[in-house]
DNA sequence: TATGAATGAGCGTTCATTCAT
DNA sequence: GATGAATGAACGCTCATTCAT
């Protein structure tokens, strides 16, 4: 039986592991620095040689997290060269989706344990989200000048549609076993896209507003 | 001058209404008993004689804003005498967002922090979670049967809806000043039905697969 | 037998005074809140509702003394209706003396224990010093202008008297029993006053340098 | 270029002058051991190799100083090829001084903040102290036997000069810049051979008590 | 019922010391 | 001899909870 061999750095990502397991178990506040420590099987004082405290130790693994997502989700490409936009949609829905499913922790932690943080670490996932729903809007308003995307309030529909992912992803994360990621990312998709009502043969325009949705939907 | 008299019953709405407020401007971690306290000026050992801990206040609190949620979600009813089910999911919507906008931070602390308490409270909001699904999901099948709603997973749907509708709730509850309930609801059911994309003329079928829109728009 | 009553104020004299002795007995550092709080015969969140914390309660023990020296000694006043200005003196030495005789802790504790002391605190024993050497090279200045005082150099004589009133009080401290504060502030002014040399018959003026007394005394 | 080889003795004494360094800039609290290893260039291991722990090494500096000043202070001679008594004295303040002055943070950290260390360290100053007294003592009583010495109490005396002494000491170590070592001999010698009052003409007998003189002082 | 002084388990953090390599 | 990662006892402090009045 061959003994683990510690590097600095493997030490330090074995530490951040446990962590992050203990965080999403327990949340933020009631993650100690003890059951830190006692996951991962080390003393007090070296939880402090490789972290500063627990504060840092959690910027860590929200910053890899973060980290994780931008190299995941590419912004979406136009041009005669580019694959097909929904493709490149899809791909990305994938990529968050397998991402979810390999590390459920991680998710858990930034989707459910906002309540525990400091206002710092508040402040840095509101930022990371406001940088995500402004994207999301840039997108909805280059789609809605090139026709593809109805009219609509964008904040509303970036939030939205931000929402309706996490939501999905969080009951993906919450499900043991292995999920049809190309089922999830279809779906998902599909509801974004065309929303939930059945199309309606010889259907007119559908860039009204819900009022005249619900008089003709009456009518 | 007439001093207030209290029952035990106004005593205690009294200290859960001062709760909600030191709750709502602190968050549950940050708010201590001695803020509590302060802001119902009664002396530590009332605030025991009415409530268990703090916990328990947090629990009580929870509970009332769950019971309101209830309250103010009907079951869409169809009928010959029912009003028109758009306009019954829009008045739902309206409700929602009446009490976020009414009651902002509680609703935000109580919606997105109480998630990160500890094991218990995330079991209490998954089953009125699980509730509310189960009841979109009912609607859904429903809406697919007669015809109204495109065929879909009714689980990733149910959960997609859902996020979109707290998502929105939450960036409305965020941002200061009134909002037009009216919009927020009109766009919310818009986003829900319709999903973003623009109506193609001729356009047949929209029950296909992403897949197949993806290669129709490539077409 | 008839339990003691305790208010807020005699509280928390017992625990000062309890700290004080901790304090002398072990060192500012070397003194933990658990000695504190040990001795006082309370628990650890007791101590921190009487002070904010360690370093508070030695600033108060120092304010403390700092309050009860600065009423024992009084300026000399001279002038036609005030007592003798040696007779004020003695009066001011034998008020120190007998507040260290009566709390020999809070002596120890400023004269010995500096080392352990946070810079803040160092800082205020510095100034606390500072003040009384401006006062005394005032008063050596003054005493030099009216021919009282022989022409010396006020920064190290000012120096000299307090240490070698500092010197004298300490060992006071140190030994037990009572002693006679008369004598004691009899010889530590005739020092102060008069040296230790022994007068010499028609001897000239003692306002010569230190090479002069050591060539005079050769010859 | 030849590599510096450490003999188990010169390697001692580079960390134990590292650690003078840190103690004298920072205080014995303030320094921690890996503030002296990192000045010392060693490793933390290295370090417990010459020296059984922080305390041991503040001890062996501490044990270094006082051997150091009683090697520079030695007993007045008297005899007919010895020099003038004066001359003597005047000698070692100036061996003192300039101890002092060429290390002043080590001297003043030595000398005041050893006492607020612990019992231990307290104890063995008070021995050194203690002998210094004693070696004062038998001065005064043979200065007084000889007629050179005013009759006084060689206890309060002796404590009395000492402590003028180290206040001047501490007092020049303070201070930034040169300083005239030649002056503060001269004025330390000064007073605490004349003390601070003017001689008067044809003034008798200066051996009375304080009161005596502060009668004569008033007629 | 109302009070508020008292409690103490538990926290995050430090740092002198050890020991396998 | 030299290393430096690992250790863990001890620290100052917080705050939800209790209980004698």
């Amino acid at each position: 039986m061959q003994a683990k061999v510690w590097t600095k750095e493997s030490r330090r990502d074995q530490v951040l592991r446990c962590a992050k397991a203990v965080f999403a178990s327990r949340g933020y506040h009631a993650a100690s620095v003890a059951d830190i420590i006692a996951e991962a099987g080390i003393a007090r004082g070296t939880f402090y040689l490789y972290f500063s405290g627990k504060r840092e130790i959690f910027d860590a693994i929200l910053d890899g997290l973060l980290e994780e997502l931008d190299r995941r989700v590419t912004v979406i490409e136009v041009g005669p060269s580019a694959p097909p936009p929904l493709d490149q949609l899809h791909a990305n829905l994938k990529q968050l989706l397998s991402l979810v499913l390999q590390d459920p922790d991680l998710v858990t932690i930034v989707l459910f344990q906002a309540a525990g943080l400091d206002q710092d670490c508040r402040d840095r996932l509101d930022d990371f989200y406001k940088g995500v729903l402004e994207k999301l809007k840039s997108a909805l308003r280059k789609g809605m000048m090139v026709g593809l995307v109805r009219p609509c309030d964008t904040d509303i529909a970036a939030a939205a549609i931000l929402g309706a992912i996490q939501s999905v992803i969080a009951q993906a994360a919450r499900q043991e076993g292995s999920q049809d990621i190309e089922h999830l990312a279809d779906e998902i998709l599909a509801f974004g896209l065309l929303g939930i009502l059945a199309a309606r043969a010889g259907q007119p325009d559908q860039d009204a507003t819900l009022t005249q949705i619900s008089r003709r939907l009456e009518g």
